[in-house]
Order: structure tokens, then C-alpha cells, then sequence
DNA sequence: CTTCAGCATGCGTGTCCCTCATGCACCACA
DNA sequence: TGTGGTGCATGAGGGACACGCATGCTGAAG
């Protein structure tokens, strides 16, 4: 006496997009495993293969092509109208505390060529260099926090590891001879103020005691960023923040090592606060975002 | 760590659609306080009341009939897009098997007015006087079946009661003194050839000795009304078939009382054949429709 | 005033679905 | 050709959710 396989239904638009299971899970919020089956269940439900299971994730057979081209539309339009009923009264934007750094170089680049808009958020970032109390600002609906978690007031989940490795300019790796970490204690090391500075646990990981060089700190880690690729000495990179340095060549990588820190990016909300739809949705996406980035 | 409330939402557009509760709970085929929980789940979700409680029924808000005007097109492009994809090789119409005049006098004139073709499922309608075996037919989808059931090699339900009663033409009325059931021993009752007759169970009910009078038989209801309305003599009235001539005034009721007799409408399937989604939107929409005629 | 229709709620239970662990196929690289 | 890695499928076990039943409640009709 089944009815329609709504998750089943669910989990196939997102693995669609997606393209491999690992993504949509993530977007989902369940496991691998219980994507693959609700992909089972509604194939089965409907006699007809919807995917090509291929060595690297799957594609669309002709069959789910065509019921996806039908579905997709029909399921945003659901997603947007859920949205927009969402206590009808709140039609402003949704409210994302984060860290400078963050939202510049990871956040806002990929927010810009989401399908959020289109799927009826509107997301607006404010960000501050401290971590905010959520109980104390009502008008925020979550914020993305790097750390250990957890956090008072609030539940959430990492959903984003950091990898750290030392950086600096071209023009200071090539004025300095930087061989090997133990470099490092002649030279100026830039960390940073308000964020809990990373060197100590990445000397304590490399296996040398804490950097003896002389120390510079900025309040924010764009800054920090800044410092070393004018010059000013050799800073610690956090993986998915400081690529777009490396990427545009402003910061060179030292060494091939990395260690992934402790702390880590977790997305939170008031523990107090009913977990909206919005959220549901800023989650989906995010979660995806990171498991695409991996 | 909720999704989206997708069994609520599929049931909102159930209840928005029927305008209570009992047939939105036929349709869905599940209990109406189940469908009651599940609304509430989606107002609490919303944060949005969606339905007025009134005492006859509900009645859609202005939130919910904003959210609904949006939502239902998304809900039958979905359905569609899945009937469609079912066996993607099958694009042939629905076909069930049903008695003759119960497609005459309920089925047919309901499906004309149906929403099933919009929701992109195609009926076809097979008459036979006798039970079909499903198993032999499998060109067969399902079949309507009047009887005590379950029938070999098909699973179903019962879905329609059946209230019999005595009925005659207003010129036989007119001509015969009938006053009370007793009365019936001196008339020629007419009953029915292929389907099992239902005099006796009626004079059962009524408490008489089997009737005396001389019978005639039909093959088929259909004429067995027809014969009555020519002012042959007394037949059995099924409730649900025979209405059309009493509200055409061919046919007149001889007393109030009626029996609900132990054989009534059922829909069944074959058993080993996996549940389709053209089944579940065909089963979905004969519950709502015999909720409604309740 | 009584009865009835129709929706809400408390409680117990069954079932579905998810997680964890493992297996398997395929590719990349040595 | 062996080995590690990636990505999906499958088996077992457990927990949460949602359904059904019984009952209560409210407002209207007889």
C-alpha cells in the first residue's frame, strides 16, 4: 500500500545535480549507503533505470534525463513555495554570521554562482571577527564558526576540516633560503590576534618546538594574508582560505606537508530556535559545497 | 536535522484539495488522525496556520491558499512526471476491469469529471458481466469487483458499501397497492442472472420468507433496471447504481428501509505484480471519490 | 437537549529507514 | 601486475518516527 517514494523522489534530484552520491548525501544530511537505497527504492518503484552507474560517480540514463528535466522544475517550485510560506511575515533576508575571512574567500565566491536565489533565499552576510552570541541576536539565523565546538546556546556540525601549511610571497621565498621547517625560527612569522593563532599547533605537529622567530600578528586573517604576500614574513595558510592566493600566485606553498587542525568550521544555529526550512535549505547547500570542494 | 515534511506536504495538498479530512484520508489511504498529525507538522514547520477549523470541514487560510496556489501545479507536474517515467515503455492507458453497470452508473460519469487525465493517467475501461482472472489478462491493470472477496491471485480492498432496497417504476407504483414488504409475494420480482441475486438477502434482512412471486432475470443490472422502469415489476436496488434512476425519476423507492448487504464494491490487483503508481493514483482517486459520496 | 459530524490528542506498537561495517568493481600508479 | 584509492552496493542491527485505535472535544442540526 505504498504511496509515492517521496524521499526517494527527494534524493534523486539531488544526486542529478550532484552526480555522485557522496555530494547529494552530504546535501541531504545522511549516508552514502542510505542515498544509494532510496536511488534503489525509487527505481524500482518505477521499473526503469534512472542512472548509469559509472567507475566515477553515475549519469543520468535516458529514462532519468527525462523524468529529471519534469522533476527538477517542479521540485524547486516546491522548495520555493515552502520557502516563501515560511511564516509568511518573514520575508527578509537570511542572516549568516561568519568571519571576514571566511566569507571573502570561500563563502561569497560561491554564494555568487549558487541557485540559492533561485531557489527563493536570499542570504546576507554580516560578518565580525568575534564570535557572536546567537542568543543575543535575534534578527541572526545561524552562523559559521571555526573552532572546536561546541559552542553555548547553539547546536550545529563541522562541515568544513582545515588543512594548514606555511606560506609566503614568491619574493620572499626567493630572497630566503627555506628548506626544510627549522627555517622557520629565523624568520618573522605572522599570525593572527583575534582568532586563535595557528602556529603553535602546527609547530607541535611539523615536530619542532614552538617557532622562536619574531612574531607580527594582525586582527584578521585577510591581513595576515596581505602581510606575507608584501613581504613581511612567512604566514600560516589555511587550506580553503588562503587558495585563492596560491591560485592567483600572491602565496607559494613551502612545503608539501600539511597538517589538518583541530578546529574546524562548523555551521550553528540557536539550540533554541525551531530548525526552519531556511536553514534546511543554507545547510543543504553548504553541505554540498564542501563535499564538491573536498 | 529534519527535511522537509514531504509526507505532510503531499497530504496538504490532499486536504487542500478535498476540504476535510475523511476523504483526504481515503485518498492517502491512511487514518484521519494520522492526516490530521501530519498538517499539524507542516504548520509547525511553517510556523503558519493553513487551514481554518470549522466545524464543517477546514477551509484554507490565506497563507495556505497562497502556498497551495503555488504548490499544487508543482505537486501534479511531480506526479505526472513519475506516472510518466513508470515503465517508460508504457504509455498505454490504464485498463480495469469492471461489471457493466457499475461503469454505466458510478464509474463513468465520475471519470469524466476527473482531474486523472491532467494528472497524466490515461483510463481505460473493460466491461465484463463475469469476474475476470487477472492472472490471464495482462493487459490488465486491476479490476472492480462486486462480491464478499478476496478473489485467488489478487490482493485489494473493499471500498464502496452497498445499501439494497426494492425499487419500481412510479407507473408500477401508481398500479399495485405496495404498503409493505409482505406485499411483494404477489409481484414478479426481477433479478439478476449473472451476478448473484440479491433478493434473498434482502428478504432475509427484512425478515420475510424468501418472496413467492414469479421471478424474471437479467444478465445484467443494467437491464434488470431497465425492466423495472418498463413496469415489468419489482427489482432489487443497488445504492449506488441504481440512483441514476431514481434521481432521473424513472425508477421510485418502495420503502425507506434499507439493508447493507455483505457483499459490496472492491478493488483489487493481482498480487504478484509489483504496485504501480498508476495504481496508487487510481486507487487515490476512487477513495477520495467514494469518501465524498459517503 | 440530544445526537451527530468532524477534528484533535494520548498511548502503544510496528515498521521503515538510517547508520555502521564490509564487500566489490574499477582506475591510477609503481 | 600488484597495491592503494575512490565510489557504489549490500547485510545486519537498532532507533526514531508515524500510524492506528480509542477517546475527547467543539459546534451544528434535528
Amino acid at each position: 500500500m505504498s504511496q509515492l517514494p517521496l524521499r526517494s523522489i527527494e534524493a534523486f534530484v539531488v544526486v542529478a545535480r550532484a552526480g555522485n552520491l557522496a555530494q547529494a548525501a552530504a546535501r541531504l544530511n545522511i549516508t552514502v549507503p542510505a542515498v544509494s537505497r532510496r536511488i534503489q527504492i525509487l527505481e524500482r518503484y518505477l521499473g526503469a533505470k534512472l542512472f548509469d552507474r559509472q567507475p566515477r560517480g553515475l549519469s543520468l540514463t535516458e529514462a532519468g534525463e527525462k523524468y529529471f528535466s519534469e522533476l527538477g522544475p517542479a521540485w524547486d517550485c516546491l522548495w520555493k513555495a515552502t520557502i516563501a510560506a515560511t511564516w509568511s511575515v518573514r520575508r527578509d533576508a537570511f542572516k549568516v554570521s561568519v568571519i571576514p575571512t571566511f566569507a571573502a574567500n570561500w563563502l561569497v565566491p560561491r554564494l555568487a554562482r549558487s541557485r540559492l536565489r533561485l531557489a527563493g533565499l536570499e542570504v546576507e552576510i554580516e560578518t565580525s571577527p568575534d564570535i557572536v552570541d546567537l542568543r543575543e541576536r535575534d534578527d541572526l539565523d545561524c552562523a559559521i564558526r571555526l573552532g572546536l565546538g561546541p559552542w553555548p546556546g547553539t547546536v550545529g556540525q563541522r562541515f568544513l576540516p582545515i588543512k594548514a601549511y606555511p606560506v609566503a610571497s614568491p619574493d620572499f621565498v626567493a630572497r630566503n633560503r627555506l628548506e626544510s621547517p627549522a627555517d622557520l625560527a629565523r624568520q618573522t612569522l605572522i599570525g593572527s590576534g583575534h582568532q586563535p593563532d595557528f602556529w603553535p599547533e602546527w609547530f607541535r605537529h611539523a615536530g619542532i618546538g614552538s617557532g622562536q622567530g619574531r612574531h607580527k600578528s594582525f586582527d584578521n586573517l585577510q591581513l595576515v594574508y596581505e602581510a606575507a604576500a608584501a613581504g613581511l614574513g612567512v604566514a600560516i595558510g589555511l587550506d580553503p582560505l588562503v587558495r585563492p592566493y596560491l591560485e592567483s600566485g600572491r602565496l607559494l606553498r613551502l612545503w608539501r606537508d600539511d597538517v589538518t587542525l583541530s578546529r574546524s568550521f562548523h555551521l550553528v544555529r540557536r539550540t533554541d530556535r525551531v530548525e526552519s526550512n531556511r536553514f534546511d535549505l543554507f545547510r543543504s547547500w553548504l553541505m554540498g559545497e564542501t563535499a564538491v570542494a573536498a
